[in-house]
DNA sequence: AGGTGATTAAAACTATTGTTTGAATATGAA
DNA sequence: TTCATATTCAAACAATAGTTTTAATCACCT
């Protein structure tokens, strides 16, 4: 009897890893846990919330996905694959000016950050694990974090004439990437502070440019300042 | 028998408000829940592992605070006051040049930040409010979030020759904090994408001064290029 | 010492949550 | 249809967490 329980359950996590698609309980599943784990953070969600939102049992979650922490993996999976981590690595893959191009990454993350008006439950789950971590970290920062980071420590390195794994260079990756940041995980805090913000998609461009701006000044001052002769070297990018 | 027991929780509730100090078992509560629910968040952290870390009955942290929220909510507003706003405060109020106010706020920020390694427990307690607001949230941004930014607007813009309710003064304090936020927010993040990092305070400070360029490159080439001409007004600080 | 009120302690209570169970139902092939 | 399998459902289980209760203990004052 157990032993058939458990292998149903091992069948459908088999298939799970196979077919994503095809069973709407499933899928309903899969979307409505990704915004309330976004809401309330893994702890504080609970499956019957899930379910009922889902419109589905409460036994719905153990049978698809083993157990809480089966469906949350999956979700966070799937966000990984949504934030669209292509956008920002096709902007930095293109074969543009690393200006250009770093204009291009900071709009690519800004807009897919801020979609509706705040930032969508993809982004919100990020943040949730950022400050609570939960065993499925580390292979957050192994396929989102790291490979990013480290194409931004060589476009910066490039534009300033420094290796990528100069401190420098990784001081001016984080200036960037916080400038960016604050507009993620200070949603509320802004809200507070500077009520009159509405995120359009106009104001979002706006945004980017600015940040383009502000780091601009500061890593184009740098390059004339030190290394001054390099022309374009270390373009890693693209090559 | 119930309005007993309940006279005195009233009784030591209010006490709680007058007198800060002298009881001991409240005091090893305070200080060992600030770190567990840094820890952990407000959901996850439960009543019993902070009453046996501070060795204290299950029932002392209802004794003494009511109740759970009650107890967060004075973690929270002691954490508000220790968080150094007045470090952040009196280096905004120093009688110096505008840049190097910005320099010195930076600098606090960051220091205040990360004392030991990773960045104390009164800072996590405020990333988490971030990303899931309690219902203590609301104070938390009319007491350090609003005051602060309001006089670093007033000292940018001051800098850049626009007023301080100007959406490019509001981008570029935001430029500013969200490069500090950055070392807060994402500190496993950072770890795992710059293990070599180690903040001891010779690095805290080589990041602040940084952070202090990076910025500073941006506004004053902004002054320069526009406004232009106006030469000090607009210091509001200290006036 | 005695008594009063504040504090602590152990245990129980209640609500919630993740999980399991076993029956009921739907699905699809032979 | 009939059988087998997959899925859903209502109910119950077990564990946990916040809270309450009641008695014991402590501290201080007269």
């Amino acid at each position: 009897m157990n032993s058939n329980r458990s292998q149903v359950k091992l069948k459908a996590a088999r298939r799970t890893r196979r077919q994503p698609a095809s069973d709407p309980t499933r899928e309903k599943l899969l979307d409505v846990a990704g915004q309330i784990f976004a809401d309330r953070g893994y702890k504080a969600a609970t499956i019957r919330e899930i379910c009922v939102a889902a419109g589905a049992n409460v036994a719905a979650v153990n049978y698809h996905f083993g157990d809480k922490l089966g469906l949350y993996t999956e979700v966070l999976q799937q966000s990984l694959r949504a934030a669209e981590v292509e956008a920002v690595q096709s902007a930095l893959d293109q074969n543009a000016s690393p200006e250009d191009i770093l204009r291009a990454v900071i709009r690519a993350r800004l807009r897919s950050i801020c979609r509706g008006g705040l930032p969508d439950w993809h982004f919100r789950i990020l943040s949730h694990e950022l400050v609570q971590p939960t065993p499925a970290f580390p292979q957050l920062i192994n396929k989102v974090g790291r490979p990013i980071f480290k194409r931004l420590l060589e476009l910066i390195g490039g534009m300033i004439g420094l290796p990528p794994n100069d401190d420098k260079t990784r001081l001016c990756a984080i200036s960037v990437m916080g400038q960016i940041l604050a507009y993620v995980f200070t949603g509320p805090l802004l809200a507070g502070v500077w009520p009159e913000l509405t995120m359009t998609p106009e104001q979002v461009e706006r945004i980017a440019d600015h940040i383009g701006d502000f780091s601009l000044s500061y890593l184009q001052e740098f390059r004339s300042k030190h290394g001054a002769v390099a022309p374009v070297r270390k373009r890693r990018v693209n090559e």
